[in-house]
DNA sequence: GTTTTTATTGACTGACTAGTCAATCAAGAA
DNA sequence: TTCTTGATTGACTAGTCAGTCAATAAAAAC
């Protein structure tokens, strides 16, 4: 029973904070949406905390899955950046209530030392694998800098599209985080000889 | 008094949310940082989330302000351009106590019929400052991918700043917005004629 | 100097919530 | 059958907090 009611209650602590929009749903409405009492709850989990980091937890492997499988596939460093792309905006983790989650959890990050510490994690994770796959393609000098704005433009969109309306769908905002790439890497080179792949 | 007490008890809001890193502050922590009792909070504001929706448009004001100011300096779209970009980023706005009540807004306006409706009056006045200004620099079927893609790279700065570690300093993030207007500002005029501004 | 208005608060209430616990229930082991 | 172990919950506790209210103090109006 327990690996049962612990990913029915993980499944409905990410429905429960996605729906209510924040952090403020008890433990009581997550137990009820997972069809049990509380008690119940905290006996599989210990406590509020650790059912909510637990749901992160979950956000965040379900999204590092997602990049290695994409990445699996990807034979050369272009191939690996828009894998990496494709795989921040996969519909499972581009869905409102998921992002709102996240957002939620983004924001406890604030408070919880636990929550910065595995945001932080998967945030590097992130940037190194951009960094490592950027590397080849373009000017030491500016990988660092490219990454940092890929990995703003990922969590902008992310955010706009959870919160405010007229955004663009998930296809138009795929196509200009590759825009920004190809922009980048194309200025790099003409920066360098002009030599070619 | 009444307007020293409102202001004082915006700004302890603003502050004690920014130090919370949520919208878990009580009305008494609130009233306790402005030095007075949370009756007299209530007497001036009515509850709880007028106080809360008075420091987001508080927040929201500065921000236009800041806007416009910079607006009123600049004479080419170009510049009003660089002026939205520097006020977005003015250190007023992105200190790391506003960027969090700022998000923790946000996060509000997921449940808070006014508070959305708040953030996307803000959010279509930046993109139409965007558009209108883009306009006479790039070809017409761009503007709108450019201003969003301005906004979401704004927005995911503002957040990385706050969350994230090992970010660009502001001076940086202030020159990679810029360079990704000129970037796309460039590729729309090689895409036409070659014509001069 | 008296009345009215405004500022202010301590004390209280009603509602809600995290976490506990003792008691049942079900199923398999001995 | 009897014992043990895990699953499950209703009822309870202790604490918190938004919002109210009656009372006081101070200032303004008359």
């Amino acid at each position: 029973m327990e690996p049962i009611r612990r990913k029915a209650l993980i499944d409905a602590t990410i429905a429960e904070v996605g729906a209510a929009g924040s952090l403020d749903v008890t433990v009581g409405q997550i137990a009820r949406r997972a069809g049990m009492s509380s008690a119940l709850a905290h006996h599989y989990f210990g406590g509020k905390d650790q059912i909510l980091l637990a749901a992160m937890r979950y956000i965040l492997a379900t999204f590092g899955g997602h990049v290695r499988k994409e990445l699996s596939r990807a034979k050369t460093p272009r191939d690996r950046l828009h894998a990496i792309v494709a795989a921040s905006f996969h519909p499972q983790n581009f869905a409102d209530e998921v992002v709102t989650a996240w957002l939620a959890f983004y924001l406890q990050a604030q408070t919880s030392a636990d929550a910065k510490r595995l945001l932080r994690v998967y945030g590097r994770r992130l940037h190194s694998n951009l960094v490592y796959n950027l590397r080849p393609l373009v000017s030491a000098d500016r990988v660092e800098t490219i990454a940092h704005g890929v990995a703003a433009l990922i969590d902008g969109f992310y955010i706009r599209n959870a919160l405010q309306d007229r955004v663009p769908t998930r296809e138009q905002t795929i196509e200009m985080v590759e825009d920004y790439l190809d922009q980048n890497i194309q200025k790099a080179k003409i920066a360098e000889t002009g030599g070619a792949v």
